[in-house]
RNA sequence: GCCCCCGUAGCUCAGUGGAUAGAGCGAUGGAUUCCUAAUCCAUGUGCCGCAGGUCCGAUUCCUGCCGGGGGCACCA
C-alpha cells in the first residue's frame, strides 16, 4: 500500500514537471510515514517541504500542484488534504486495504519475508560460550538474540549460516582440568588447597567424581598427564551439556567450531605469517604485537606473548580470516558487553587482512539482571554461584524466556523476574501474544462445528462486510508486518518484532471483544474468519521469528 | 583518565528528522445468560537529563556538560 502511494506521488510529479508546472526535475525519493494521529490520514508525505527549495516553490503550493497530478486508477485514494507546514496526508479508500488478507492468505508462511538480503552469505556466530562451566542466564539471552537474528536475516534473503566458536584451547582449559584434577584428589582422601583462580562452582566436584568413575587409570599418570586427561574429559562433557541445553532452548547450530582445530590445520601460525608480511606485526620485549593502533584501536595487542604462547587474541585472527575464506559476505558476532573492549582490535584485524569494516558487525548483548518476585538472585560466576540457563527455563518454560529475552532492545540491560515470566497476565506478554493464537485456534474448531468449511472459505470470502473501524485497523496492522521484519532484519533488532506482535495482539483483542466473529450470517461469518486467521499466521510467523512457540490451546 | 551504552509518565520501556511524544505495569471505576476474563473498556500523568548548534522542522543528528551502568591485561 506505501509503495503504491509513493508511485503514485512519484508519478504525480513527473507529470506535473512534463506540464512545466514544476520548473525542476531534481526529484528527492518519496518518502511516506504513518501519522500517529489518524486526522492526519493513513499516510502523509513530506515532499513538498523538502522540495521547497530546489523548486523555489512554498511547500503548500508545491502540495498542491502533486494533489492535482495525482492518478488513482484503483481508487485508492478516498481523500487528500493539505496540512500544517506542507504535509500531503492521503486517506486511503477502507476496501482498499482488503487485498492485504488475501496476501496473507497466498504467502502464508512466507508473508513478510523479502529478498534484501539478494542470496548473499552471512554469518552469525553466538553463544560460543568457554566450556568451562555450564551456560548461564547472560548466555541464554546471546543465544536468543544469535537465534532470532539468524532467523530474520534468513527470512530477509540472506543465506545465513550459524555457528558456535568453541575455545576448547590455551589457558583456561588447562586451567579447567587443574581444578578437576585437584577435586579428584580432593574425592581421593588428600588434603588440597583449592586456588582462588581455579573454576569454583560445584559442577567441578560432579565432574570429578564421574571420572574417577570412568578413569580408574587416572592415579597412574603424572600430574601432567592427569591434568590433560582432566581438562579433555571436562571441556567434552561440559560441552555436551551446553549442547543439550541449547538444544532444549530451541537452538540449533550449522557448525560447532574448534579453536584447537585452527592449531591443528597451522591457520594460527600461516594468519601471523600473513599479517607479518603485510608488515602489521613487530617484536617488542620478546613479544609480537599487532600494529591494531593503525588502525583505530587505542594501542596495540601482543599476539605471540614472550614464552612463545599464541594469545586468545591472535586464534581469532585466524579464525575471522578463516571465516572470510570460507566466502562470507558478511560476519556477525554476538558478544557480551563485557567485551567491547575487544571490538577495536578485532576490526583492526578484519581490515588488515584486506576486508572492509563494514563487513563485520558486532552485537553486544547487555547483562540480565535476575531477580526473584523483585528481590535480586546473586550472580557471581567467580563464586560459581548463577543461575544456569536450564534452571531458568525449567521453571519459566522456553517460550517465556526466550520472548523475554527480546522485550528489550539487546543494548539495553534487561530485568528478568522469575516470578514474573510465570505470570499470566498482562505483565508477562508471552502470553498476552500466545493467547491470540490459541484463541484464533478456537474459533477455527467452532466454525468447523457449524459447519463452515475453511477451504470453501478460504475461497470464496466476500470482504466487503469487514467494514468496522477495529477490523479496518487490524488489517492496517497486519499490512505493516513486511516493513516491520525489513527493518528489523536491516537493523538486527529482534526485538522490533516482540512490539509489533504485542500491538497486533492489543488490536485483536479489542477486536475480539467488540465484535463477534462466529454469527448467524454465514457471509459475515466467513469473512470474520478470514480476518482472524490471518492475524493468526502472521502472530505464528513473528513468533516463529523469534523462537517462540505458537499454541493451538492455552 | 580514556572508550562504549543509557537518561522519555510514579515503575519497566518503545519510538533510526515531522504535526497534539506512546505501550505495559501500578491506581481508580466498569464489562462475562453468548466465540477461552491468560481478555476488554474508561479515567490521569511528561521542562523527552541540561545547554548550545545544524535544519523549514530535533525526543531523534552534532558538540559540551551533568547523572547512571559497563569496559579499559603479554587474561579469556
Amino acid at each position: 500500500m506505501k509503495q503504491k502511494i509513493k508511485e503514485i506521488i512519484a508519478q504525480a510529479m513527473k507529470a506535473a514537471y512534463e506540464k512545466g508546472i514544476l520548473p525542476s526535475s531534481g526529484f528527492p525519493p518519496v518518502e511516506i510515514e504513518e501519522p500517529k494521529l489518524e486526522t492526519h490520514g493513513d499516510f502523509s508525505s513530506n515532499i513538498s517541504m523538502i522540495m521547497a527549495s530546489v523548486q523555489k516553490m512554498a511547500p503548500r503550493k508545491i502540495a498542491e500542484v502533486i494533489i492535482s497530478h495525482l492518478d488513482d486508477p484503483e481508487d485508492i485514494i478516498a481523500k487528500t488534504e493539505i496540512a500544517g507546514p506542507g504535509f500531503i496526508n492521503f486517506f486511503i479508500n477502507p476496501f482498499s486495504w482488503h487485498p492485504v488478507l488475501h496476501e496473507i492468505h497466498k504467502k502464508n508462511t512466507a508473508y513478510g519475508a523479502s529478498n534484501i538480503g539478494n542470496g548473499k552469505k552471512i554469518q552469525v556466530e553466538f553463544v560460543s560460550s568457554n566450556p568451562t562451566g555450564p551456560l548461564h542466564v547472560g548466555h541464554g539471552r546471546g543465544a536468543a538474540v544469535g537465534d532470532a537474528v539468524a532467523n530474520l536475516l534468513s527470512f530477509c534473503g540472506y543465506d545465513v549460516q550459524r555457528e558456535y566458536y568453541i575455545n576448547d584451547s590455551g589457558r583456561q582449559i588447562s586451567m579447567l582440568g587443574r581444578s578437576v584434577f585437584l577435586r579428584c584428589q580432593e574425592l581421593a582422601g588428600k588434603k588440597i588447597e583449592f586456588p582462588q583462580d581455579c573454576y569454583q562452582g560445584d559442577y567441578i566436584r560432579d565432574l570429578a567424581a564421574i571420572i574417577r568413575e570412568q578413569r580408574d587409570d587416572l592415579p597412574d599418570l603424572d600430574e601432567a598427564e592427569a591434568i590433560s586427561c582432566c581438562a579433555q574429559f571436562a571441556a567434552e562433557n561440559i560441552l555436551s551439556g551446553i549442547r543439550d541445553d541449547l538444544e532444549s532452548f530451541g537452538v540449533t547450530f550449522d557448525r560447532w567450531y574448534s579453536e584447537q582445530s585452527l592449531f591443528d590445520a597451522g591457520s594460527v601460525e600461516a594468519a601471523l605469517t600473513d599479517f607479518r608480511s603485510r608488515d602489521v606485526i613487530y617484536e617488542k620485549d620478546g613479544a609480537l604485537w599487532f600494529k591494531t593502533s593503525d588502525y583505530g584501536d587505542e594501542k596495540d595487542r601482543v599476539v605471540v606473548k614472550n614464552d612463545g604462547q599464541t594469545t586468545y587474541f591472535a586464534s581469532d585472527i585466524a579464525y575471522h580470516q578463516e571465516k572470510f575464506d570460507r566466502g562470507f559476505d558478511r560476519v556477525i558476532d554476538v558478544w557480551g558487553a563485557d567485551h567491547h573492549g575487544y571490538i577495536p582490535r578485532m576490526r583492526a584485524s578484519i581490515e588488515a587482512s584486506g576486508h572492509s569494516r563494514d563487513q563485520f558487525d558486532v552485537i553486544l548483548v547487555k547483562l540480565v539482571n535476575l531477580s526473584r518476585g523483585g528481590q535480586p538472585v546473586a550472580m557471581s560466576t567467580r563464586a560459581g554461584e548463577f543461575v544456569t540457563l536450564k534452571d531458568v527455563t525449567d521453571e519459566v518454560g522456553r517460550d517465556a524466556a526466550r520472548f523475554i529475552f527480546l522485550t528489550r532492545h539487546y543494548e539495553s540491560p534487561l530485568d528478568f523476574d522469575l516470578e514474573l515470566a510465570k505470570k499470566k497476565t498482562n505483565d508477562n506478554p508471552v502470553f498476552y501474544v500466545q493467547y491470540v493464537h490459541a484463541r484464533i485456534s478456537s474459533l477455527l474448531a467452532k466454525g468447523i462445528e457449524r459447519g463452515v468449511r475453511v477451504a470453501e472459505f478460504l475461497e470464496t470470502s466476500e470482504l466487503s462486510m469487514l467494514k468496522a473501524p477495529e477490523e479496518i485497523q487490524l488489517i492496517k496492522t497486519l499490512a505493516r508486518y513486511p516493513e516491520i521484519v525489513q527493518s528489523a532484519g536491516e537493523l538486527m533488532e529482534p526485538h522490533r518484532i516482540t512490539y509489533y506482535l504485542m500491538n497486533l495482539s492489543a488490536a485483536f483483542h479489542a477486536y475480539y471483544n467488540k465484535h463477534r466473529v462466529l454469527t448467524d450470517d454465514p457471509a459475515l461469518t466467513c469473512g470474520r474468519l478470514y480476518l482472524v486467521l490471518a492475524v493468526q499466521k502472521v502472530i505464528r510467523n513473528g513468533l516463529k521469528l523469534l523462537g517462540v512457540s505458537a499454541p493451538e490451546k492455552m
